[in-house]
DNA sequence: GATGTATACTTGAGCTAGCAACAATCTAGC
DNA sequence: GCTAGATTGTTGCTAGCTCAAGTATACATC
């Protein structure tokens, strides 16, 4: 996937993440910190990122008054037409990778077992959808 | 799990690869193309990473007779015995990740369900184990 | 047996990432 | 207000990996 996106746009699998994000984000606009986390990078691996990043003109920096140790990264529109250009092909190659190995339910079985790595409280979430009434 | 092999026992989740793939093997003995394939790296990788191995004495060359292109990377005993050492830790860190997260059951689940994006071939295998009659 | 192609491996250059160290700023407690 | 410690971000250094190119060898075909 990441070779995909890089031949047919430019962007490592990563950067994609970061688009991403901050499409999803409040404003397009997300911390420097809370990107690293999202995307699981150090903070100087978002630092050299984003540098690539703000070049190419999809992602650009504000300052923060509240807080001037922080710096925003914002999506620009360039960047938000590139997400959308290269989640086309993105999204085909997940689905496909995916439908062509498991069935819907066994999609969800695999989604729900792996959130569990991923976020501890999903266990109690997977239960309550599965019995409401035993959640106290 | 990566950082806590380097630093218990100064070996890197692909060194820690590489020896289990060289002990399963018959004679402890690979090409190294074979070894790249199983532990995905690239042929370069793989030169660069039995480096390593090599000037610690884990892992030695052998040539082969009969096609004097291929280098064989062979297991030594310091290697074994390294292994030995490094799998305690890690089969615990295994251990503890995924029964803290699943039960049996689950994890015959997910382990079935992945192990079709390793090995197409894996459905097929699935199928006969849960009905061994419909092969045909 | 000469030639062309495929395979095994190594080497050089470049990229991405992390860690450690650093500077700037914020916050809490006195 | 001042100091100590925490937080945010950048920079230098290094490790590990890939790709591209190069060498050596094997195999197939004429």
């Amino acid at each position: 996937m990441n070779a995909t996106l890089i031949s047919e746009h430019g962007l490592t699998l990563n950067d994609y993440d970061v688009l991403v994000q901050l499409a999803d984000a409040p404003g397009r606009v997300l911390r420097r910190v809370d990107l690293a986390d999202r995307v699981v990078l150090s903070a100087s691996g978002i630092t050299r990122l984003l540098e690539g990043l703000e070049r190419a003109g999809y992602v650009c920096k504000r300052s923060c008054d509240a807080d001037a140790r922080v710096t925003y990264a914002m999506l620009t529109d360039a960047g938000y037409a590139k997400l959308l250009e290269a989640s086309k092909t993105h999204h085909g190659d997940i689905e496909r990778l995916f439908t062509e190995h498991f069935t819907a339910e066994e999609l969800d079985t695999l989604g729900a077992l792996l959130n569990r790595l991923v976020c501890p409280a999903a266990r109690a979430a997977e239960a309550a959808q599965a019995d409401p009434a035993a959640v106290a």
